[in-house]
DNA sequence: AAGCAGAGCAACCGCTCTCTC
DNA sequence: GGAGAGAGCGGTTGCTCTGCT
């Protein structure tokens, strides 16, 4: 077994005969490799470990430059329409993160599964459901999709009304009938004006939204909002604006948040099974049951009534 | 102020796939 | 076609930080 775990078949020395280092990186093993691709590229990496002088494997160095050194990396928090991307690629080819990666510019597979991970697995155990269970499946696309454009298009109305994220927003909504209130989710077009009306969470500003019209903008981070518990409790005040979700009315163009075009053709809600039991209470003793553990997380939606009887 | 618990994330592990000879 | 090596992927671990008691 060498230290790729592949059977020592890579190099025919030991652990202890390279002295491989393994943990974190220091600054000046991040320059030496660096430098090292800067002259000779990527790749070969056992090679390049060795010839770089890094007492590391050289899957430790891919991993290494792949997911933090190399220049067009991005770091931080997961923006708001990344989020929503995220949950729209899992939910159609799941825990594949390096295709889902391949869609968000800069993002690493590894990345976007930690996301998943500390974010949305740790919302699913609170609602007591397994992540892959068509009941947290169905809440993703029913419930925090919609709400993750809502927030989109909130946060980009109230910069400017037709923003990327406003236009990316919409044409999201657009494709999706669950947002236009489609009868697979009455409760929620009827929910009345105070889902729909959102307000842009001071945390999000002109300056942390961001699209995906080019990569540079992916810097932007939407820090204090970048959680689903920030969805939940996506505040309601005066700032109705019924048009963010009158489909139909709005114009496809071209220009999308994503660079995949997932916002304007990727989507495949109508294929998707409506769980009218799941929101109706289609099954009362169940839901009942469940409700509260269901719906206690985190003020999981400033609870509209007929929410609450789930 | 100290201890504890949980969250977040960087890094590693082991398996599979692909490429080359 | 088979074997070996490299590369890539998904799962898991463990460290660090932060917030709470």
């Amino acid at each position: 077994m060498d230290v790729n775990g592949r059977g020592g078949s890579s190099t025919g020395l030991s652990e202890e005969e390279m002295d491989l280092r393994r943990g974190p990186w220091t600054v000046e093993e991040d320059l030496t490799l660096i430098n090292y691709i800067a002259t000779h590229g990527e790749g070969r990496w056992n090679s390049l470990a060795r010839c770089a002088g890094l007492k590391r494997t050289g899957k430790s160095c891919r991993l290494r430059w792949l997911n933090y050194l190399r220049p067009d990396v991005r770091r931080g928090n997961i923006t708001l329409e990344e989020q929503l991307l995220i949950l729209e690629l899992h939910s159609r080819w799941g825990n594949r993160w390096s295709k889902i990666a391949q869609h968000l510019p800069g993002r690493t597979d590894n990345e976007i599964k930690n996301y998943w991970r500390t974010r949305v697995q740790k919302h699913a155990k609170q609602l007591k459901c397994d992540v892959n269970s068509k009941q947290f499946k169905d809440t993703m696309r029913y419930l925090w999709m919609p709400r993750l454009v809502e927030r989109i298009q909130a946060a980009a109305a109230a910069t400017s009304g037709s923003s990327p994220a406003a236009v990316a927003a919409h044409q999201f909504s657009g494709s999706c009938d669950i947002v236009a209130g489609s009868a697979a989710v009455p409760q929620m077009a009827a929910g009345g004006s105070d889902f729909y009306g959102g307000q842009v969470s001071t945390g999000y500003t002109p300056e942390n939204s961001s699209t995906a019209a080019s990569s540079d903008s992916f810097g932007a981070q939407v820090s204090p909002v970048s959680d689903l518990t920030e969805i939940y409790n996506f505040p309601v005040s005066d700032n109705h604006n019924p048009d963010y979700f009158q489909t139909g009315q709005v114009g496809y163009t071209d220009s999308l948040i994503s660079p995949t075009g997932y916002f304007n053709h990727g989507l495949d809600f109508q294929s998707m099974e409506p769980n009218t039991q799941w929101y109706d209470g289609g099954d009362t003793a169940t839901a009942t049951a469940t409700a509260d553990n269901l719906w206690n997380v985190e003020d999981i939606w400033s609870v509209q009534p007929q929410f609450t009887n789930i």
